[in-house]
DNA sequence: GCCATTGGTTAGTCTTGACTTACGGTTAGA
DNA sequence: TCTAACCGTAAGTCAAGACTAACCAATGGC
């Protein structure tokens, strides 16, 4: 199970995000990502390293040139760790609605 | 409208996201955040600062205390940033899957 | 076989930001 | 009013990590 902990500490970065995003319409290589981007493309591979070791990119080599893209399975665990959230404050919300609501009353 | 970029640079510290973590069941006091953790309180006070900017937290002054809640803006933020990166990837897939279903059939 | 392309890794620099200590302001209680 | 509790801010320290330059390995075309 990937860890939706490391997604958002990947996700934390600006530039990080930037490399993520350019996957978000097809699958590119390395350099094709860093071009246009005002960083190098061992930065670029670096945080590629990051983004893989957080389940939130995939590679394929394709000949000498490694095409990436993303993973799945990342904004799954993102998205789950999300809405587990969301629950939970929900339920507390109306666990809090109810003890206003019976604020006052005689006990049982 | 609240920023989904900021929400998730404020959720990409581990120690930020154990203090959001803390207000999802209820609502809390500065120095019911701190307790048990190993940061001090003034460190948890900065993190809420920045969690506030984020629109992920929201405070409520009662007397002498600042109570802490979750702010559902933020957590809508990063659903709807999560949500059309999956609608797009999606599409992408699609189309990349349509252009392999058509690869080799002579052009119309 | 040779050279160009592609990209991962290493070493080293430097900025960002997380943290603590100290302080000041505000509120409640005696 | 005096004191204690609560909390935000400022100043300063320090480590994490983002970045570049240089190097090396693998692939493909000629």
């Amino acid at each position: 199970m990937i860890n939706a902990e490391r997604a958002m500490d990947a996700l934390g970065d600006p530039t990080r995000r930037l490399v993520f995003k350019r996957l978000r319409n097809r699958t590119r290589s390395v350099g094709e990502i860093a071009e246009g981007m005002d960083v190098s493309r061992p930065a670029v591979s670096q945080h590629l390293k990051v983004l893989k070791a957080a389940g939130l990119v995939v590679v394929r080599a394709e000949g000498a040139r490694r095409l990436y893209g993303v993973d799945t399975r990342g904004i799954e665990a993102l998205r789950g760790w999300l809405d587990g959230f969301w629950e939970e404050a929900l339920v507390a919300f109306k666990q809090a609605a109810e003890r206003e609501a019976t604020k006052g009353r005689k006990p049982r």
